[in-house]
DNA sequence: TTGCGACTTCAAGCTACCTTTAAGTCAAAG
DNA sequence: CTTTGACTTAAAGGTAGCTTGAAGTCGCAA
C-alpha cells in the first residue's frame, strides 16, 4: 500500500510544508526521489534524513552547514575519515554554543535578581561578569 | 578627553559596523544618544547595553526578543516584577535550547563513530536514538 | 469528456538583520 | 575659502530560509 510516500505525506509527518521539502531538495540536502508521472515518491530513507535535518536546525545549524556535513559523508576521501573530521568540528562548535548559552543563563539569572530601576544601572553590574 | 564616544569608536570596540549601531537605535534596542552638531555622542552606558545585546545574540535571541526584554524592564508594571517574569521565561527557553544542543551532541557523536558508507544507512541507525 | 484534487515548475514575495549607496552637513586644517 | 574626513539621512540592496502565486500536468471518477 503505502510503499511510497507522497510529498504531502512526508510533510505531514514532519509538520512542515511541501514547499520546504522541495526547497531542501533544491539546495541539495535531500536527494531527488523517484518520480511517478512527474510526482515525487519517497521511501522511508527521507524520514531519516529529515529527522537529522530537523534536529540540526533546532540546534542552530544553517542549511548550508548541514549540506556540508552530508556532502562530507558522501564525498571522495574515504568517507568515514572526512566524516569524522567534520563531526569533530561540529562538536567543537556545539561546545562553544553551549558555553555561550551558559553565560547567557548566568546573565539572565543576575538580571532576574536585579533590583535596579534603570537598565543602564543594571547593565553596569552585569558587565562585572 | 574621551568623555564621549563617536559611533565609530563604539563600533570598533565591539567589532561591528556603524550601520548596525544605527539600526539598533532605529528598532529601539539602543537609546538615542546626545548629539553634537548632528553627530551621535555616546557615554559608556552604550557599552553595557551592547554587551548584553551581543551575548543575547550569540545565544540565539532575536533583536525583537531583546527589545521585549529591555522594554519589560523599562515599562510600567513595577519594573522588577515584569522583569522577573520575562527573564524566567527566557530562562525556560534557554533550558530548552540546551537540551536540544545535548541531543544534537549525542547525534553527532554517534555519527562520528559511524562506519556506514551511506548516509541513509547511517540515518537509520541514528533514528534509534 | 469534463472535472477534481494533488501534484509540478518557475519566479516573485516575505521577514530578519543588516549593509550599501547617494547625497548632504559639519568642523578643523591648510 | 576650500578641502578633508567623519559623520548624517533615507532608501535601496543582500542573504537565509522559506512561502506564495500562476499556470500547467496527471490520473481517476462521473
Amino acid at each position: 500500500m503505502a510503499d511510497f510516500l507522497t510529498i504531502s505525506e512526508v510533510a505531514r509527518v514532519f509538520g512542515i510544508r511541501t514547499s520546504a521539502i522541495r526547497y531542501y531538495e533544491q539546495i541539495g540536502i535531500l536527494p531527488a526521489p523517484l518520480r511517478k508521472s512527474g510526482q515525487r515518491r519517497y521511501t522511508e530513507n527521507v524520514l531519516f534524513r529529515l529527522a537529522v535535518i530537523q534536529r540540526a536546525r533546532e540546534t542552530g545549524f544553517t542549511l548550508y552547514e548541514i549540506r556540508k556535513l552530508f556532502f562530507g559523508f558522501a564525498a571522495g576521501t574515504s568517507p568515514p575519515k572526512r566524516w569524522r573530521e567534520l563531526s569533530e568540528q561540529k562538536l567543537a562548535e556545539l561546545q562553544l554554543r553551549m558555553e555561550r548559552l551558559k553565560t547567557m543563563e548566568t546573565l539572565l539569572k543576575k538580571m532576574r535578581n536585579c533590583h535596579c530601576h534603570a537598565l543602564d544601572e543594571c547593565g553596569k553590574k552585569l558587565l562585572a561578569l
